[in-house]
DNA sequence: TTTCCACAGGAATAAAGGGCGA
DNA sequence: TCGCCCTTTATTCCTGTGGAAA
């Protein structure tokens, strides 16, 4: 049977290439590694001269790079990283391996050595991600590493996403410990937590932090200086709008230097302007755009979430539209109980509580507030969100399938 | 200066769930 | 199938915190 309607329908949603807008998208996102780093000449000449070992056949020095997020300190480990491994080359004595690892996801040492031994066995033949002694994950990580030989650079990106040192210290004192005899091995630590390097047991830090290299937050003019260079990769000739690469830099700044996202901010403005078949760029793109991330920053927090931890926050949720934060954790348990029995789970006690709002404010949802009245109220917390209360609800309610009027 | 309040959060431990080798 | 070992999420217990009041 004909359907006229139907197939008009499906007609609009037919694909076409658009070079409109974008000359080379893939040059605003993370995995673009620019031919040059703008701004970042004396953390690359540090860092540089901490990889130099390596060129010579010397054993490779472990090095810590730290800074806040966005500041370049992955963009700077691969640029860097991709030179040495393309002088290597002509260097018959030296033979490198690196293995780049973002420990994001990886909670535990176990769960990072995992993840190195698969990096370096066949697809086939990977470890499984549980079920094995601690022990018997690192024999096959030293096993691999012997198999490698040479020299190998093993990047932990995101390090501190690892709850416990005990990867950080096996891997920096795997030769000094005989486990490892074919292999020459360096460990290169980045970190965006400031103190990360301080909570490293002392052992740790001082084989793991032989060299440092720290980061610091580009300024607007750094950022912009950035912004343009990729700006001439990624779009057409004066396809932006005067406003648009300083308005992107003025947020990136405002958020603490940080070029990601100013750069997925210019991405994203730039995404719109196609979607609305628009020839240029413009200030209110970048303003879409903003709002738009900082959507998708919330729902991609609370969808890693627990259970617990979104009926806690959708209880911040509750108090908030009732104009009751910031709340105390006491005043938000009641809620959260209730939300509970909406949803027909058990809660859970108070110390969990405290742990799911800390959790949330980790994740930048909430903010927390420290308190104290003294002898007469004590210490104590207060809680409120830290984006616009519908963004949150129409996060957590997606996840929830709440009834509004229940609580 | 000491005491007190109301928690926050660390430490130890348990339970449940899942993968592995024998 | 069973025992082992891991992770995650929870519980209980307990110590530490810091500003106002005494």
């Amino acid at each position: 049977m004909y359907h006229p309607v139907v197939n008009q329908h499906m007609a609009d949603f037919s694909f076409e290439q658009d070079t409109r807008v974008f000359r080379n998208r893939d040059a605003l996102t993370e995995q673009y590694t620019p031919d040059e780093l703008v701004g970042r000449d004396e953390e690359l000449s540090e860092f540089h001269a901490a990889l130099q070992p390596v060129i010579n056949g010397e054993n490779p020095s472990n090095i810590f790079i730290y800074g806040k997020s966005g500041v370049g300190k992955t963009a700077a480990t691969r640029f860097l990283l991709q030179r040495l491994e393309r002088d290597v080359a002509d260097v018959d004595e030296v033979d490198l391996t690196t293995i780049e690892v973002n420990c994001d996801g990886l909670n535990t040492s176990y769960q990072t050595a995992v993840e190195l031994v698969n990096r370096m066995r066949d697809p086939g033949n990977e470890m499984s991600s549980t079920g094995y002694p601690q022990a018997a994950v690192y024999n096959g990580l030293w096993e691999e590493l012997e198999t490698q030989g040479g020299i190998v650079l093993i990047v932990l990106d995101e390090v501190d996403h690892i709850d416990d040192d005990s990867i950080l210290y096996q891997l920096s004192r795997a030769r000094d410990n005989g486990v490892i005899d074919n292999v020459d091995l360096g460990v290169i630590g980045i970190s965006n937590d400031l103190s990360f390097r301080e909570d490293l047991s002392s052992k740790v830090r001082s084989s793991l932090c032989e060299r440092e290299v720290n980061f610091s937050a580009y300024n607007a003019t750094e950022l912009q200086e950035v912004l343009r260079q990729r700006e001439t990769v990624a779009f057409h000739d004066d396809t932006l709008e005067d406003e648009v690469v300083p308005l992107c830099a003025a947020y990136g700044a405002r958020d603490s230097g940080d070029a990601r996202q100013a750069l997925d901010l210019l991405l994203m403005a730039g995404d719109l302007a196609r979607q609305d078949d628009a020839e240029h760029v413009t200030e209110q793109h970048v303003r879409r755009a903003k709002n738009k991330l900082k959507k998708n920053q919330v729902e991609e927090g609370i969808s890693t979430l627990s259970p617990h931890g979104q009926y806690a926050l959708y209880a911040l949720v509750v108090l908030e539209e009732r104009g009751e934060t910031p709340a105390r954790t006491r005043d938000v348990v009641p809620v959260y109980q209730e939300v509970c029995r909406q949803q027909g789970d058990e809660p859970v006690s108070l110390r969990s509580i405290r742990d799911h709002l800390a959790s949330l404010a980790q994740l930048g949802i909430i903010d927390r507030m420290e308190k104290n009245r003294g002898r007469d109220g004590g210490k104590f917390t207060e809680q409120q969100l830290n984006h616009e209360v519908e963004i949150v609800r129409a996060g957590v309610s997606e996840l929830l399938e709440l009834d509004p009027s229940a609580v």
